[in-house]
DNA sequence: CCAAAACTACCGACTACTCAGTCAGTTGTC
DNA sequence: GACAACTGACTGAGTAGTCGGTAGTTTTGG
């Protein structure tokens, strides 16, 4: 259910719009919603308050746009690269690792950010964005469970793997590096990352 | 450096003064500390906000009383069990996990909560607890770096595994499965910690 | 073809409320 | 009687959201 939205719009709207949720996305991101006023996003997008509020009518309904931009660059970002990758989901999952620390400040640092600032956020079940993130959540594992599937159908995977398990440890173990990486940049993510993919695949592989 | 206090408690004030950091905790481990005001806290504690400011000078004062009390308790949860447990930190860590359903509601659920959206509010580096949340995931990692290397060089660990990206690793992983149990209690939690376990001791163990 | 009406895209001023923190006291205990 | 452990009333700085208005553009009807 995306955000619902005034029912007519100018293209000139639509651009103070856009510009809106793209410093909403960029300041939430690292401070979270409730870490970020309506002034602060509306005096960065150049709009007043009320103007912003023109456009969005509760910060909740912003906050929804918000979410609605994040899963759509997040679906981008994560499956854009081609159909079913099989066993190689890994080294896509470890490649992306290895590109964060030249990205930092960039759209896909606020991907990261949405992620851990907002989940944390929402992590009690009555908070207004908890359902959406759920169905995030599953979506995404059930994704990669397929992904997981077929590949062992083809034989690519062991048959002792489950791979609704296996999808789950592979996005918990991203999540996790996710939010160390947002704490502490210093650390070497790709050589984690490398690691990692190095490890699953020769376990995972049939023998 | 831990919460400074006010020089001279009786019996009696050092007990509510625990009593409102149990308070803070259990709130703030799920609405984060920019979801919950001194008001609810002092509420719920059976003292007016001003009784609580009596105890805790300011609200910072209190987070990083509640962080101290976060940090003790963590650590006598993980490392409580024993000396050195060496390659099976992995089964320990699992089975910490395969607990977690049954103590929905209890501490540790304010142990993990505290994690998750403390963190999350927390990313900035220039947020009030930043500085102490980095460098207790570095003593973490330091710790079960530390684990690993020498259960390594006893020979239960191949040679080809790096100890610090794989003591990364297994950090990342808990701290996605416990994010991602609380934003959904149904995931199967002990389930996606056996397969783990058991794949990465096979993984890990010398041939 | 053009003027009046209607509508989009704003803005400034304001409101009702929440929040952390202060101050000037009062109560209870060693 | 000194000091710890409080309290109620208050303050000032935000905060989301409302209201009444206006400039500019688009639509409509004669």
């Amino acid at each position: 259910m995306p955000a619902a939205q005034q029912p007519k719009t100018s293209a000139k709207g639509l651009e103070t719009r856009e510009r809106i949720v793209d410093v909403a996305v960029r300041f939430i991101a690292r401070n979270g919603a409730r870490g970020t006023s309506l002034a602060d996003i509306a005096a960065e997008a150049g709009v007043s308050q009320t103007g912003l509020l023109y456009h969005f009518r509760s910060k909740e309904a912003l906050l929804n746009a918000v979410l609605d931009r994040h899963l759509a660059f997040s679906e981008e970002w994560l499956w854009g690269d081609g159909p079913d990758p099989g066993i190689k989901i890994v080294d896509i999952v470890a490649r992306h690792m290895a590109s964060w620390p030249s990205q930092h400040d960039d759209k896909v640092y606020s991907l990261l950010g949405m992620n851990t600032v907002v989940l944390g956020e929402n992590v009690s079940p009555d908070t207004d964005l908890h359902p959406r993130l759920v169905e995030g959540y599953r979506t995404t594992i059930d994704r990669v469970t397929a992904t997981l599937r077929s590949a062992q159908q083809r034989g690519e995977i062991r048959d002792d793997i489950d791979p609704r398990l296996k999808a789950m440890e592979i996005i918990a173990y991203c999540y996790g590096l996710e939010a160390a990486w947002l704490v502490d940049p210093t650390i070497p993510v790709a050589d984690a990352a490398a690691q990692w993919a190095a490890q699953q695949t020769t376990q995972m592989a049939s023998s």
